[in-house]
RNA sequence: GCACCUGUAGCUCAGCUGGAUAGAGCGCUGCCCUCCGAAGGCAGAGGCCCAAGGUUCGAAUCCUUGCAGGUGCGCCA
């Protein structure tokens, strides 16, 4: 129930009246017609700009096409009054009892208030952190596998079939780096002097790596050549962080459908079949790039490379896939990958980038634009980076100086809900000040707080209804006569109840889940804002002692609000408190 | 040099994919507790929406150009 869009549809119904009668031109293209809620409530409870859109398609004045739309409209019961105004806007106001259906309906369908087909089942594959498993995750994965995980429940809120995915790199040189450095925390576990040589990772992670590898084959590998153990430790190494990765997601609440291995796409003829589809459309070709202009990297030299003519679907230059001496490039694999997606089936494919591979996103694009001739679109989502503060001072992030702060640090000093609502706190593309203080400061600076600290009020409110001997069930409350809800603050607050299904399509369409987060918080600021005109207004508080009730129906408002906090908290993955501690 | 992202109140940012007089929080100036938890609320001051053109009934939003900041740019993944 989306009461914008039975408004709307009630809109487009009262203008194809209006040309089966004669006063407007048949067949109108009304695309572009909204019913929205103005800027300024005193406008009223929704505008439709229709007269405006379509007068000079029509060759009529907006006013005159405005009052014949309202005579229409003022025959739905919902709506109260329409008025023109402006330029022709028509500003609708709704009738108390259309504000209190939507309470109740919130209360009857709870957490699936909202729920949405927008997305008409179409299978959508969401693929984010995808970090390489040579480390831990750190603060910028984690705000890359937040932004994921609550794009990915949004997206399944508002009707996507929705794959959660993860693509592990465990095919490139990397890996080999990986697999060294494990062999030496291995050789020190066996009590042997080691350094860390440039191109090997020094980490502290790796030594539990390095010990349990002793604990499974003992001395065998020890002072042996790489021949005998590299193959075997690099399974063993990647396997062991893929395990420490999964264990700090679980840490953060996220839980991936897929984790798919790049070196499964190796000997396989994964990647060879991807690229014999590319070259029957005739975009793979041996030639010699140009060097970027400006920045000349030092040691350029002309090479020949198989190319990938991504020129032909939008990007700036064609893109080697194999290098100059015959292996594949990172983008092959990358390409066999998003095949792989696409011959799974799925409709959509999002992928979830930290911003540091934003020049990644043509060629992607035109990978998938090329394999499936602009059937399925791919969508890419670029994460800004998150700036670390500890009591407003910037906190610098050096691997030497010890302070590399890994999403298993952040989430054991704050805790997985602060750091899933914090790093919601801004578009994706936007850069995030993130401090580790202020974040966990109980006061209203804080939108984790204040929008918890809304929750955890009314369930307040319904422990005190009940200790009070008020029935105060979703049920019951839904049955309850509503119509006492009549005064400007608890209809302002119902409104904004009324408003979260059109929200959450929004930001469904979009793919911007911060805007969940924006709107909880101006939900929770009217909640607030109610409770305290309670104070001086003692027939506004929720529960009224000797009138249950008049206390149902108010209590039915506030209810309905936290039905609308929780959904939108589990969009975003957070858990809603009863109480503040 | 090129591509992508970002320029909105003193600060940090929203702005519903073109709507009416541009919003919130912090900070600043004043109020409101024998209270349903004030861990909060109310009011006020504060704007050339980076600049200049363009598109149209209408632009912070779309297009062009410029300026400023960030990110990236063939054998790194």
């Amino acid at each position: 129930m989306n009461l914008f869009t039975d408004i709307h549809a009630r809109v487009l119904e009262a203008l194809r009246a209006l040309e089966a009668a004669g006063d407007l031109p048949a067949g109108l293209d009304t695309g572009n017609v909204t019913v929205e809620p103005p800027r300024d409530p005193a406008h009223g409870d929704m505008a439709t700009n229709a007269a405006m859109v379509l007068a000079k398609p029509a060759g009529a004045r907006p006013r005159d096409i405005a009052e014949a739309l309202a005579r229409h409209l003022a025959e739905d019961p919902r709506i109260a009054t329409a008025e023109v105004a402006g330029p022709g806007f028509l500003n609708l106001r709704l009738s108390p009892h259309a504000w209190q259906d939507v309470l109740r309906v919130a209360l009857e369908r709870g957490q699936d208030f909202g729920r949405s087909r927008m997305g008409a089942g179409q299978a959508v594959n969401v693929e984010y952190v995808s970090a390489n498993p040579t480390g831990p995750l750190h603060v910028g994965h984690t705000r890359g596998a937040v932004f994921g995980d609550a794009l990915a429940s949004l997206l399944d809120f508002v009707g996507y079939a929705v794959t959660r995915e993860y693509y592990i790199n465990d095919g490139g040189a990397q890996v080999d780096t990986l697999a060294r450095s494990v062999y030496l925390r291995y050789l020190e576990a066996h009590g042997q002097e080691v350094a860390f040589e440039e191109g090997t990772y020094p980490g502290d992670y790796l030594i539990e790596v390095g010990e349990r590898l002793m604990e499974q084959v003992g001395d065998a590998y020890v002072d042996q050549p790489e021949a005998v153990w590299l193959a075997e430790v690099r399974t063993f190494a990647t396997e062991a962080m893929m395990d420490i990765i999964r264990r700090d997601l679980k840490a953060l609440g996220v839980q991936m459908d897929v984790f798919f291995s790049e070196k499964s796409l190796y000997g396989t003829g994964k990647i060879e079949a991807a690229l014999d589809a590319l070259a029957e459309k005739g975009l793979i070709y041996e030639g010699v790039l140009e060097p970027p202009k400006g920045k000349k990297p030092e040691d350029w030299e002309p090479r020949e490379q198989t190319l990938f003519r991504s020129t032909a679907h939008g990007d700036d230059v064609d893109r080697p896939v194999r290098k100059s001496d015959g292996s594949w490039t990172y983008f092959a694999p990358d390409i066999a990958y998003h095949y792989d997606k696409v011959r799974r089936g799925f409709d959509l494919l999002i992928d979830v980038f930290g911003a540091d591979h934003g020049g990644y996103v043509k060629r992607m694009k035109a990978a998938v634009s090329a394999l499936t001739d602009g059937r399925v679109p791919l969508e890419i989502k670029l994460c800004q980076l998150v700036k670390l503060y500890k009591g407003g001072e910037p906190f610098k992030m050096s691997k030497r100086a010890g302070t590399f702060v890994t999403l298993r640090d952040v989430v054991e000093q704050v805790g997985p809900d602060v750091t899933r609502f914090v790093m919601l706190t801004r578009k994706n593309d936007a850069p995030l000040d993130f401090d580790f203080d202020k974040v966990l400061e109980q006061s209203k600076d804080n939108p984790v707080f204040y929008v918890q600290y809304a929750h955890a009020r009314v369930c307040s409110v319904l422990r005190k209804a009940r200790a009070a001997g008020i029935d105060v069930e979703d049920a019951t409350l839904a049955a309850a006569d509503l119509g006492v809800l009549t005064d400007p603050a608890e209809l302002s607050l119902a409104r904004k109840v009324a408003e979260w299904p059109r929200l959450v399509e929004i930001a469904g369409r979009t793919a911007e889940p911060h805007r969940v987060a924006f709107f909880l918080y101006d939900l929770a600021s009217e909640l607030h804002s109610l409770w305290n005109l309670g104070n001086d207004r003692p027939e506004l508080r929720f529960l009224q002692e000797d009138a249950p009730a008049t206390s149902q129906a108010k209590i039915a408002l506030a209810r309905s609000v936290t039905v609308v906090i929780s959904a939108g908290l589990g969009i975003l993955g957070v858990t809603p408190v009863e109480e503040m501690r």
